[in-house]
DNA sequence: AAAACTGTACCGGTCGTTCGGTCTAAATTA
DNA sequence: TAATTTAGACCGAACGACCGGTACAGTTTT
């Protein structure tokens, strides 16, 4: 089997346990592989499995979100979809944020300017549905980043309860956060 | 030395590092004290440690945000009191929340409670507030969330660009997100 | 036969934890 | 007052378990 096959079930177990927590134990199990069966996709141990993780999810990303905001229709139904395919990603608020799991880590350094660059790349594309929408480029980064500020903190909440209807609320409101003009 | 010394010193490393990165050597060299000497003070290892860290910060967090939320002072002057110490507590949005790191880290079943309780009272006192200058319950109750999804998630966002300004807007604009009337 | 893959045993290192004590200073006794 | 006991702070050394990672001989697939 192609080592692609185990993304998904590495991406689950990395923003499950963190990258401390996620030990090769857990791994092994979780994949079906034995350690030398694992070293033999991934000979970069554990960072590689996440840096391919993070390719794929920037993959993802790129495709579902970045492409979303850049293609047509209006601002308010690019930013619903956008919300969509959020929900869609965090399991309903459900599940936790790889990047926000890395960011907070003991793993931080490693990861960082990778985090950073999506971060970027994600608040940019935001801005620039706003700004063709008439929107003042430095308030319409600011709204980027109010956007992903929400989700963030949503989901932070949302687990923190124990109750994702302030994750879903959130989703919902991502159009007024982003196009509210006052 | 009584274990009260250590706290500020437990509270920056787990902080840090979180639950699994902040190793008993880092502990022991950080404290100054011997691994044998920690098990003296915290005869329940790391998770004692933890435990003695969160109370103290439940203490600090009562007396100076839920007393001063059900102080005197208008809805406003209230909000941004709360922002000051909020910056305060996180540097500025330098440091990170050890909530967030404790419900993101591997350790977040054993302390998941202890967190969902002091988000409820927090987000419990700013609806309070919010109520006593005429807003409908429900929706005080979630301006409360929205303050709280604004503070998480600027802490994330402001560290993971590596820059502090998203973050101080954030707190600056605390008293709008609540107060707010669309 | 060659290549891809895997099970098993193993490595050095670090983890949280515990044992068996030492030291000091205050309290108690003679 | 001088000797003795006690309590608490402290620590060096070691424990077993587990960590990420490797070596290598086999098995399976092509």
């Amino acid at each position: 089997m192609p080592k692609e096959t185990y993304i998904p079930c590495l991406f689950q177990l990395f923003r499950q346990y963190g990258y401390d927590g996620a030990t090769l134990a857990k791994i092994s199990e979780a994949t079906g592989l034995g350690k030398a069966s694992l070293y033999h996709h991934f000979p970069g141990g554990k960072e590689e499995m996440v840096e391919t993780v993070l390719k794929s999810i920037e993959s993802w990303f790129d495709r579902h979100v970045l492409q979303l905001l850049a293609g047509p229709g209006d601002a308010l139904s690019r930013l619903q979809a956008m919300g969509d395919r959020l929900s869609e990603m965090y399991g309903g608020g459900q599940q936790p944020c790889l990047f926000a799991i890395l960011l907070l880590g003991s793993a931080r350094d490693l990861f960082h300017d990778r985090v950073r660059g999506l971060l970027q790349m994600w608040i940019d594309a935001i801005a620039r549905v706003l700004v063709d929408e008439g929107m003042e480029t430095v308030i319409a980064r600011q709204r980027g980043e109010d956007v992903v500020i929400a989700i963030q903190g949503a989901l932070i909440l949302s687990q923190g309860l124990g109750d994702l209807s302030s994750f879903q609320r959130t989703i919902q409101q991502l159009p007024h956060i982003a196009l509210r003009t006052d």
